[in-house]
DNA sequence: GCGGGACTGTGAACGGTTTCACAGTGTGTG
DNA sequence: CACACACTGTGAAACCGTTCACAGTCCCGC
């Protein structure tokens, strides 16, 4: 699997994570910078940069070269000081942080509009994020293709989830039924459960929730809007 | 419009979010929250409960009474000691606060698959957020119907919302081109924008950008999954 | 092989949010 | 009318995340 120039730097680079540094929690906007910095770094690869300093991730990301540097020092050191970062290098740690250098199954339930707008969605792939099933509760729905794959029903998402054995669930039904999949799908043996759904859920301590409320963000842009007027 | 019981609480409430207390800017956690108590305070009214203790509010946000109570005060003084808040008026207050008492109405630029998720998108209503156009680069789709609206050329953008008025825009089209759209919806005089494309955008200083990243958001589950299983 | 320049990694200071705890206030009851 | 209760509103403390600034390291040129 790739062999870019620094090969010894890229082992060191992936051992890195595996000691967890200190006991320290790793804050949660920390781990949600990884992401666009691994955004970034893919484009620059793209681009065929080869090296990257904390300044140049700045002006890219829009996050402060401190910030960056901090991050990282979460999980190890991954720089060169008076070079910078190696950009494959880096982007093999980031994704190996994240868990975004295996193939990460997610089942998706609700085969509406949100599920289709996820199973066409093609960020996912240069991500290793694949949906592995697709359920619904509509028994029109049940059988149907969505995408390449086949719509399930609900009730046997336990049943199917033993043979793909995803951790990820993805929540896109309407709020009243979002509760009994959160349910189903903790029994199904889910982790992390990303609830488009506009309810809080009730899951067990060592499940992980994320919401993404669109009207939430636009009460926000709302208030901000107006604010600048008065 | 609404002539709850307690009218005189109402009024008092409603005047409250003119002065914007001192010349402390409100936390955008806050704001975010805000939108939080305002579907529990929504969910309570339609179960018919007119009054509501910050301690049962933490019972179904989730959130802590104090940080409810907190929040709030960065607006004023909605409840009533020993008996709690107004479940209407509270309703009515918050709305004002983040400007959801009057339609906003909301420019959509990119008739795809998210574009058709957000057009279908039955929790606007309650919210009184309108997609009030729908505008696209290609011209095999411009003209087409997409819901309710026809969809226009991006390049009118400027135009049409002359007439419209919006101040909130919606990005839903691929990375390549968001810079280049967000130029465009500023340049019509959006001050908000909703960007669901893998971009940092850049606006003038006025202009508030909020980013919507599904992948993002799985990464930092997949990361959370994963960590317990070690 | 040595010196200068560039950039990283990180302890310490800072600033902002959240949590705490209690004083203040309205309500209902006897 | 007075007391007990319930709950709010808020300064102060605690907590966390970000920013700062510099010591340490590495590379490159001479």
């Amino acid at each position: 699997m790739s062999n870019s120039p620094p090969i010894e730097q890229a082992d060191r680079l992936l051992d890195a994570f595996i000691t967890p540094m200190t006991e320290t929690r790793v804050p949660i906007p920390t781990l949600e910078r990884l992401a666009i910095y691994l955004r970034v770094l893919l484009d620059a690869l793209e681009a065929g940069i080869q090296t990257l300093s904390s300044q140049e991730m700045e002006q890219h990301s829009g996050i402060s070269a401190a910030q960056f540097r901090k991050d990282l020092s979460y999980f190890g050191e991954f720089g060169k000081p008076g070079v910078g970062y190696s950009v494959p290098a880096l982007i093999q740690c980031i994704e190996k942080i994240l868990r975004l250098d295996k193939e990460q199954p997610i089942l998706l339930v609700g085969a509406g509009n949100i599920g289709s707008a996820l199973v066409g969605y093609p960020n996912f792939q240069a991500h290793r994020l694949r949906i592995a099933a697709v359920f619904d509760n509509n028994f029109v729905k049940i059988g149907r293709p969505f995408g390449d794959l086949i719509i399930e029903d609900i009730a046997r998402v336990k049943e199917v989830n033993a043979s793909i054995g995803a951790r990820l669930g993805i929540i896109a039904v309407p709020a009243s039924a979002a509760q009994e999949v959160a349910d189903l799908l903790v029994e199904a043996g889910v982790r992390g459960i990303l609830n488009f759904a506009p309810t809080i859920l009730r899951v067990p301590p060592h499940v992980h929730v994320r919401n993404v409320s669109i009207v939430q963000e636009l009460a926000v842009l709302s208030y901000h809007v107006a604010e600048e007027t008065v």
